[in-house]
DNA sequence: AATGAATGAGTATTCATTCAT
DNA sequence: AATGAATGAATACTCATTCAT
């Protein structure tokens, strides 16, 4: 059996050790408030070997950046080339972008507080790949708004920001302890989404 | 004529000006990449005249958010107040925030980016204002849901945060120059609300 | 019935208050860790109002010195011209010094902790009275070991500097709620010098 | 020949080069009035490398206290173990501890007059070793007292009191170059000590 | 693959003093 | 006699990064 989705421990390779603690401090203490020297502590190496497997602090951010927007990227273009009708296919994606930003909670934290400390280059390349995935979920709104089965009175565009900014504001509020699951949270923000496009 | 409104210039009052200044670079650069020096340089003033005024860069950030509060909390005081129908009531609640998040941009940027930030004694009071909007707005759905005018299918918690969402999210997308007016994309964003609300 | 020797409370005159606060920060905190706001602060007054009547932190200083020298020295004075035997002088001086440093633990701490704080016209003059009390202290010594009532085994000035010594080292242990007395303890200090002393 | 005790020139190891610019330079003008950047000046190295070793200016105080308390509780358990007469093993206790408090004169004169500069936790160990030391000095006298050796007349307490206020005293007065060897200022002093302590 | 000493530029904050009023 | 706004220089400390080993 391959050990591919492991807490990475003592033992595991040095790279995940790091950016795993990386990911907690930054969602934790914010980027800037994360130094090196506490990044190596938490993951029990040294200075050297961060900068032997990373280039610079950036660096580490927008590995998580990459990390998500892979993860979510992937999930909506199953969803979209699913051959369900397309209120049931935004609808799948709508809600399961909350999921994945719930169950990737410190990632999400992350992306929606420090994007805007990335290198300049480095937050155009991120910029770039959350254009694509912001595409291809206005299509599905597109789609059903050409079909009729949405209404047309809201810019496409503003219907998927109106949802990202549900996702964005997800770890301002929510509480692993609280009295909704992940899936529940979801299901009635997709629905509200849904309702929202009810012709 | 009074000089109320006005840009802060040469001659405004030295807080006036510091505020001025920090929140623009704050919004600029974020709040942890913007020093001191900065500021004083930008306001023409030295830095002991900051700290003749305001306590800690801490403060100045305080600052901002209480004004932006005020602001906000204000208007929806007034809004709910009125003797319109519950719906209208909250359509022109949900609009305002939007226009005047917008006339606020650097406000409205800095409150969401950078309220962690705040030292933990003035994050809790800010958290605490910032329930008192949440509760008086939330009030207005559960009126809404009780007279059955609004559909009660989703929490009203969850109602309350789908629309900050949105808001918190303006700042990541909202350009000046772009095709729709501040109050056209508020039309929208409260459409979006009230239709999603519909029973 | 003169107000002379009152606490100075909120009514006592301006430069006694700014005086009293000072000599209780500088004893508690020490003089560089004594900012003026502090001392202003403490007193009831402004910035301004002790620059009127104080040309520097520097010269508060200075004026807590010369209080206290001025006291001993009276007192000193007083027990020398007596026409005592030298060896009842000589031990009530001792045992004189010993109370008013007591007395006035707030200075002698201040006195001795801070001296080398002072700008270099001012410590030169303190360091001259100093040396008159030193001297008119010596010259009961000499009187003593000239006549054969104390031993001449140890230089003079060593004998002062051994019994001051003491009087300095006080404010590094005395406590006024300890189980002896400051006559007490003047008395067992003095006593010790005597038996010194003896030929 | 190991090279021990040698001045820390240009090519000692850095924490060595910088505790020795230290002590100089807060001997010279106190804790307070000694910036960081003149101790690396002075050492010839930056302020990451102090900080690299120290945590803070307040360690380097710290660490010239331990290393005066080591070398004299060291000397004073030598003596105080001694099969010697106490008279002897006082005497000699008393004597050593002038000569090393002179041969060590930057490291006494911080001590008497920075100590109470210390952060509390820090001056709380500090005052504990010191503790340790004044109560075997301390027995000795009580020895003497108990087989009548020594007068009873004065508590034991404030006789170790005495004699240490001496010590504290010395790094007011003494100049290497005045007319006694260290020798005979120990010399003297101590006997001022056993001829108190006559019965 | 990894260490850890060292850099140097940068940080927020403090403070004694001045001065127009 | 007294205010309080303002200065400007100084303070201790932090940190991402480099590099010889």
């Amino acid at each position: 059996m391959a050990r591919t989705t492991q807490a990475p421990g003592e033992t595991a390779p040095v790279p995940q050790r790091l950016l795993a603690a990386a990911t907690r401090l930054f969602a934790e203490q914010g980027f800037d408030r994360t130094s090196v020297q506490e990044i190596v502590e938490a993951a029990g190496v040294t200075k050297g070997a961060l900068y032997h497997y990373f280039g610079s602090k950036d660096d580490l951010l927008h590995e998580i950046y990459a990390r998500l927007l892979r993860v979510q990227q992937e999930h909506l273009d199953a969803f979209a080339e699913s051959s369900a009708p397309v209120e049931e296919r935004l609808r799948e994606a709508a809600a399961d972008v909350v999921v994945t930003s719930i169950e990737n909670t410190d990632d999400a934290t992350i992306f929606f507080r420090s994007m805007h400390m990335l290198a300049p280059e480095k937050q155009k390349q991120v910029r770039a790949d959350r254009r694509r995935y912001h595409e291809r979920f206005r299509a599905l709104i597109e789609e059903g708004q050409a079909s009729g089965v949405f209404s047309a009175a809201t810019p496409p565009d503003l219907v998927v920001d109106y949802h990202f900014g549900a996702i964005h504001h997800l770890s301002s509020w929510y509480k692993p302890d609280g009295p909704m699951s992940p899936q529940e949270i979801a299901d009635h923000l997709a629905d509200l989404l849904m309702r929202a496009l009810r012709p």
